[in-house]
DNA sequence: TCAAATATAGGCATATTTGCCTACCTATAA
DNA sequence: TTATAGGTAGGCAAATATGCCTATATTTGA
């Protein structure tokens, strides 16, 4: 059994850019109007899915970040593009 | 034991993505004069797993994407602008 | 042609994600 | 207050990726 604190700190790597993914796919989701259930929905996977990926708690697939960006209907390069994007949530 | 065909076939959820995706990372690899160990070295990976990568048969996660783009030297984007990019190689 | 460098292949144990499930939280509207 | 929608949390088993290793194939250069 694993502790939050030391799931965040030590299992994953490189959280603090998972996170920065999750909150601009967050983002990105809103403004086309899905809520996670839709997203999940059209991809076939679970929504606990969509929610751990935008939490940044877990360090989902490139094929799943394919998946959403399809679903979504914008570029998959778009959700990488939170560099600028700060403090909007 | 898992013969490779059917590896290929029923294990990978889109392999044909996962391909182009291996064949554009390899190509910016080479581009950027790297080989497949210097690269692994560099993010602390296994040269098989860049191999691996590179031919699509697994299907890696978005942090290890992010930590390729910085090693490299290039912007993340870069790796998924394959779609007009067929038959260099 | 030969040797060295580079890439591919795969076995096996372990790490991590995912699916499925249930429960809980938070806001909003009736 | 109650109900409903949207989101979060996490347990557990199964699926899949990764690390570590060795072996083999392919390419490159002398």
């Amino acid at each position: 059994m694993i502790l939050h604190e030391f799931y965040c700190v030590e299992y994953i790597k490189n959280s603090e850019f998972l996170i920065q993914f999750g909150n601009n796919l967050k983002r990105t989701r809103k403004s086309k109007g899905f809520t996670q259930a839709e997203l999940a929905n059209d991809l076939g996977i679970e929504i606990s899915q969509i929610s751990r990926i935008e939490r940044g708690i877990i360090n989902t697939s490139v094929s799943t970040i394919y998946e959403i960006s399809q679903a979504l209907k914008v570029d998959i390069t778009d959700l990488f593009n939170f560099d600028k994007k700060i403090g909007d949530f």
